[in-house]
DNA sequence: TCCTTATGTACAA
DNA sequence: TGTACCTAAGGAC
């Protein structure tokens, strides 16, 4: 259940444990059979991510595609590999190390140009060197769709998702709703820049914790919290629960096909 | 055992 | 805007 982060962590730890080894390369639930075959016994010589994909390099010009959608999970585990469930779609394994794939949306072998293609047409990445704040802030800019909505589409930028949206719109007291060219250019470089250091440190944790030291229950003399998808947050999925700042109610709304959260004293018009 | 839900995306109408 | 797709966990029966 990935946001850039997760997929990010996955590259460095695909690299970590089968990058420039021999790996068995196999599709257990059969719907990834032919292109592992030709894989098999080849070395995974880069892990690259890109937003929400992840590209796995062999041989010359090839790359698995991987995207997990909203259901796909990847496991590893240390050799010896036990006998794989019937949903893996895909296993790699050497000496010392596993790693399952179930549940993607993508996993596809594909060619160098269309690795490109596949980049080409997203934005710009928080978690990459290259990226370039600026493209995004053009589209934005010109844009009369919601903030909440833009920071979704892959297109404009690549890697935020439901979480890291809801979070950074409250981080900045910015209202969902209000549109892209609304948002000043001072606006969106704090929240690129925030973007940046909160998808940094959920690589490092392999988790999303948003909220800022002063505001965690011990410094607001507060009983501890429990998120029950693993991190620290300020909004998302507290619906009609107090916002940790000021006491009201978050709200939630559907929005483009996804629950948005947010808090409407906090983040005003 | 069934139903709902989920950090996502693509395509049809 | 709705629907389809992929999986697993939790809660209601």
């Amino acid at each position: 259940m990935p946001e850039g982060h997760t997929i990010h962590r996955l590259a460095e730890d695909y690299g970590t444990h089968f990058a420039a080894r021999r790996a068995t390369v196999t599709s257990p639930q059969g719907k990834f059979t032919d292109a592992a075959a030709l894989l098999d016994g080849e070395v995974l010589h880069s892990a690259d991510a890109h937003g929400k994909h992840l590209f796995l390099g062999f041989r010359d010009a090839d790359w698995i595609h991987i995207h997990l959608g909203l259901f796909g999970k990847v496991t590893f585990g240390a050799a010896p590999a036990p006998p794989p469930t019937d949903t893996v779609r895909l296993r790699l394994a050497n000496d010392t190390a596993y790693v399952d794939l179930r549940g993607p949306t993508t996993c596809a072998l594909i060619t160098d140009a269309e690795k490109q293609a596949v980049q080409d047409r997203l934005g710009p990445d928080p978690l990459r060197r290259d990226a370039d704040p600026d493209s995004a802030y053009r589209r934005i800019s010109r844009s009369r769709t919601t903030i909440a909505a833009l920071l979704m589409d892959q297109k404009v930028i690549a890697g935020v998702g439901n979480v890291y949206r809801a979070e950074v719109l409250f981080r900045h007291g910015i209202d969902p709703y209000r549109t892209g060219r609304d948002i000043a250019r001072a606006e969106w470089d704090a929240i690129w820049a925030d973007l940046v250091a909160l998808m940094r440190e959920g690589v490092r944790n392999n988790r999303i914790d948003t909220v800022r030291p002063e505001h965690t229950p011990e410094a607001m003399g507060r009983p501890p919290r429990v998120d029950d998808h693993g991190g620290e947050v300020y909004v998302y999925r507290r619906a009609n629960m107090p916002c940790h700042l000021c006491g009201t109610d978050i709200r939630t709304a559907g929005l483009a096909a996804r629950n948005l959260f947010w808090c409407p004293s906090c983040q005003r018009p």
